[in-house]
RNA sequence: GGAAGCGUGGCAGAGUGGUCGAAUGCGGCGGUCUUGAAAACCGUUGUACCGCGAGGUACCAGGGGUUCGAAUCCCUUCGCUUCCGCCA
């Protein structure tokens, strides 16, 4: 949620921002806001003046009560009923004024840094970087929803009988790449300093609201309503909310945690090829890392988790670019986002592995996460997360690309130690 | 799931209708003393909002109510503890 103080100061900045997204109806909503606030402090001031006339009242009878002047404390009790009524008047305008100033801010969306493109969508994203690994492909190479089946080591139809269509079922080897990925992931977060986090996968409202999914993606979560829980749709949730209502000392920061979760999406709307096999899930796993830092250097830590993640890429020997996205593909309530895309020969498309973003205040605001600065000052922290990774598209992709021409799929190096085998289908 | 009790500042813990934002202790911060440290002593130490300022308002788990006045009384939600039941 934008910050109202900077709103008051920084009005025309934050419209330009907003513009960068293409969020049209900006100067109307902010102005909006703008006139209720100033409404709102009018309200205030009458209101908490009444309060404060009513204080010295009732101890004043108080005190005449205490010196036994029962009749001029009777008079002065006549008094204030006029004055209760119009307090409480007053109360509800400013509760409804209040409202309607919540009611705006929380749909609007992160203002992006001035860095970020404009554009629509995921066209207009700028291709940061791209890395050097060139793939070929055995003649007969497969997509990666064959490759499972042949190898036998994910069934997505088992997952159909169980559960349904976005749950898969890994089995043996295909169960143990999956493991083997997650400890090499977590292993290489905690040499980069990341405190590892095991979270509750189930979240409430406060936390979905904290970090923004609720309620702008209210549809996208698994909603279990008997207890009014919210199924993680990534582990940014509950570890992002850890901080909640905190203010933290200068010393705590950098906040550097990451954490293995399943992550659970309902993707209502989602079809066709984009979904296939291991493509798009209900249900899938994900090592995140999370940081909370002090505002002057966010843009730098952005910067290195890039790099971490830059760095598992291609130590896995996949192939990559890395997409700053524009304005119009950006989340909800991120100010700048990097996205890390696989490429895929044999589906020969470019697969979103991660994406990583600084959310600057936006969260820190919406979860009252401070922190008192050198000059003991409270401020507000700069949050910021990214996958480091996502596993069913490099799961995909490791099957895709490490093919060979018998079948069988070749471990990268790296995750060797972890599976104890070299090759899926060949012993 | 049933019953009882409890929920106060960073922590511990007073306070059961009136000047209580809240005693006291510990912790934190600043200082005196000291070569330095400890001890001792002195001071200071919640958050948010309104106001140019003086200052004011709100907050004692959350919400609602009674009252001129609520941390204190009532209702309700949530959480914690203990006992019983159930259970990995």
């Amino acid at each position: 949620m934008i910050e109202l103080q900077q709103l008051r100061e920084n009005r025309d900045t934050l419209i330009e921002r907003l513009q960068i997204r293409g969020y049209a109806s900006a100067a109307e909503e902010l102005d909006k806001v703008l006139s209720l606030d100033a409404e709102r402090r009018r309200v205030i001031t009458r209101l908490e003046g009444m309060r404060a006339e009513m204080n010295t009242v009732s101890k004043s009878i108080g005190r005449l009560i205490q010196e036994g002047k029962k009749e001029q404390a009777a008079a002065a009790q006549k008094k204030t009923g006029q004055m209760k009524e119009d307090i409480k008047f007053y109360e509800e305008s400013l509760e409804k004024i209040e409202k309607e100033m919540d009611l705006i801010l929380i749909n609007v969306p992160n203002p992006p840094h001035p860095s970020v493109p404009k554009g629509k969508s995921a066209e207009d994203n700028e291709i940061v970087y791209r890395n050097d690994i060139e793939v070929t492909l055995p003649a007969n190479a497969k997509p990666h929803w064959d490759l499972i089946k042949d190898l036998d080591i994910v069934s997505l139809d088992l997952g159909v009988k169980i559960s349904g269509a976005g749950f898969p079922v890994y089995i043996g080897k295909g169960a143990r790449l999956q493991r083997a990925l997650i400890q090499y992931f977590l292993d290489e977060a905690e040499k980069a300093g990341y405190v590892e986090i095991q979270p509750p996968l189930m979240v409430n409202e406060a936390s979905g609201y904290g970090t923004g999914q609720l309620p702008d993606k209210e549809g996208q979560m698994y909603h279990v309503q008997i207890d009014d829980l919210y199924l993680i749709p990534t582990a940014e949730v509950p570890i992002t909310n850890l901080y909640r209502d905190t203010i933290l000392k200068d010393s705590q920061l950098p906040v550097k945690n990451c954490g293995y979760t399943p992550c659970f999406r309902r993707e209502a709307g989602s079809y066709g090829k984009h979904v296939r096999g291991l493509n798009r899930l209900h249900q899938f796993d994900k090592v995140e890392i999370v940081q909370v830092v002090e505002p002057e250097i966010s843009y730098q830590v952005l910067d290195t988790m890039v790099e971490h993640v830059k760095g598992l890429l291609q130590n896995l020997g996949l192939p990559f670019r890395i997409a700053l996205l524009c304005g119009g593909d950006m989340g909800f309530t991120s100010a700048k986002t990097f996205d890390m895309e696989v490429y895929s020969a044999a589906q020969e498309q470019w697969l979103e592995v991660s994406s990583i973003s600084n959310f600057e205040t936006f969260q820190s605001n919406r979860l009252k996460l401070r922190y008192k600065d050198a000059d003991r000052q409270t401020r507000l922290p700069h949050t910021l997360n990214g996958s480091a990774l996502a596993l069913p598209r490099i799961f995909a992709s490791i099957l895709e690309n490490n093919q060979n021409e018998d079948g069988s799929v070749t471990i990268p190096e790296v995750l060797r130690p972890y599976t104890r085998f070299d090759f899926i289908g060949r012993d």
